[in-house]
DNA sequence: AACGCGGGGGG
DNA sequence: CCCCCAGCGTT
């Protein structure tokens, strides 16, 4: 009887979708698009990928960029330290491989942002080797199959899916495979509604056999998100608008947005929060040795906006300065600058301010 | 093991 | 509103 890998591999043969990354046996650009597809979907990420290979066509042009380029070129796909990771490992590359991916898991895995999914995924879809590539839809689609009832998140459940995916790439070639497993996940064995009647290994499924698909992968419970409120400045100076860069650390790392001081009390009413943009303002005034009196005396709220996160959500309220009489101009130190459209069109932007800042840049 | 890290689509 | 997506690194 034909084995359920192979029947798989049939499969995908006849059902798989066209994506650009799959005309390719670049293992360059495989693995460009397996780091993009992190955590991200397939729609999402078709014109980011076709953009960064025109910018960095191979490894040595990505090593040779400016980590600024690479960020810019992936502002509003999210996770940047996949972007930074991708650059740095560029380099590693040209400095410890000739420039060449590896075909070998253990040094290929050792790259900065390559970790065991993404290994995975470029050694058997480029180098055809039997390396699973175990991501939330192969997670997914063995949880149900096997009929695992650990939580998705532990690593009891991971090495379970691994290791039957292990065995799958034995019976059949690992570039087919794997990407029919995936794909499986995302056009039939899916989260809701799967189409069980699709499916080409459904005989031997333990949820399926038993009517009880969707109660697979079983999740522990989720902390609840917690709200931070921002205070944000709008300040133009003679056509320019002032922004400062994040820090090297952290969530949304190196990016640039409106000056901006987080509430760290309870609170968050309108006085409030323009207090905290007025003492801001008057510390980074301080840098340039204006006095206190020689700011504005209030402000005035212009525009709020909303992003959410994984752990939290972000109101960004922004203010602009009412003067009385024209201010003194602010000095340009360290991660600030003020900016005109053309400037700020280079600047890698948090999609919450690329949305603020549109009423500067113009939409 | 838990958490931080973006952003968007779809039920 | 919720979940979840071709996950990784740090603690």
């Amino acid at each position: 009887m034909t084995s359920y890998a192979h029947r798989l591999v049939l499969w995908y043969k006849a059902h798989r979708r066209e994506m650009p990354w799959r005309n390719t046996s670049n293992p360059y650009e495989i693995w460009v698009s397996e780091t993009m597809l992190q955590q991200t979907r397939v729609e999402t990420v078709i014109p980011y990928y076709h953009a960064f290979l025109r910018d960095f066509p191979t490894v040595a042009a990505l090593a040779a960029a400016d980590e600024q380029a690479v960020l810019k070129r992936w502002q509003g796909l999210g996770y940047y330290s996949r972007a930074r990771n991708l650059h740095r490992a560029a380099k590693v590359l040209m400095a410890d491989h000739g420039g060449e991916i590896p075909p070998d898991v253990e040094s290929f895995r050792k790259l900065p942002g390559v970790g065991p999914y993404t290994a995975g995924a470029v050694m058997s879809i480029a180098f055809h080797l039997p390396v699973p590539a175990v991501d939330g839809n192969v997670m997914r689609v063995m949880t149900r199959w096997l009929g695992i009832a650990l939580p998705i998140e532990t690593a009891a459940c991971r090495n379970q899916v691994t290791e039957q995916t292990r065995a799958w790439l034995q019976e059949a070639d690992p570039a087919a495979l794997t990407q029919a497993l995936m794909e499986l996940g995302a056009t039939v064995c899916t989260p809701r509604s799967p189409r069980c009647e699709a499916c080409p290994i459904a005989e031997g499924c333990f949820a399926n056999l038993r009517n009880a698909v969707e109660r697979f992968p079983v999740r522990k419970a989720k902390a609840e998100r917690r709200r931070i409120d921002i205070a944000a400045l709008w300040l133009e100076e003679r056509g320019r608008l002032w922004l400062e860069q994040r820090p090297d650390e952290g969530l949304l790392a190196g990016m640039w947005q409106l000056p901006a001081w987080e509430v760290h009390q309870e609170g968050g009413t309108e006085s409030e929060l323009a207090a905290l943009v007025r003492d801001g303002l008057e510390k980074w005034a301080a840098a340039g040795d204006i006095p206190p009196t020689q700011l504005p005396a209030s402000f005035a709220k212009i525009d709020e906006a909303r992003h959410i996160f994984t752990h939290l959500e972000w109101v960004v309220h922004v203010f602009r300065p009412i003067y009385t009489a024209p201010p003194a101009p602010l000095p340009e130190v360290a991660r600030r600058r003020k900016v005109n459209a053309e400037e700020l069109s280079e600047l890698p932007l948090p999609r919450i301010y690329e949305k603020l800042l549109t009423r500067f840049a113009g939409p």
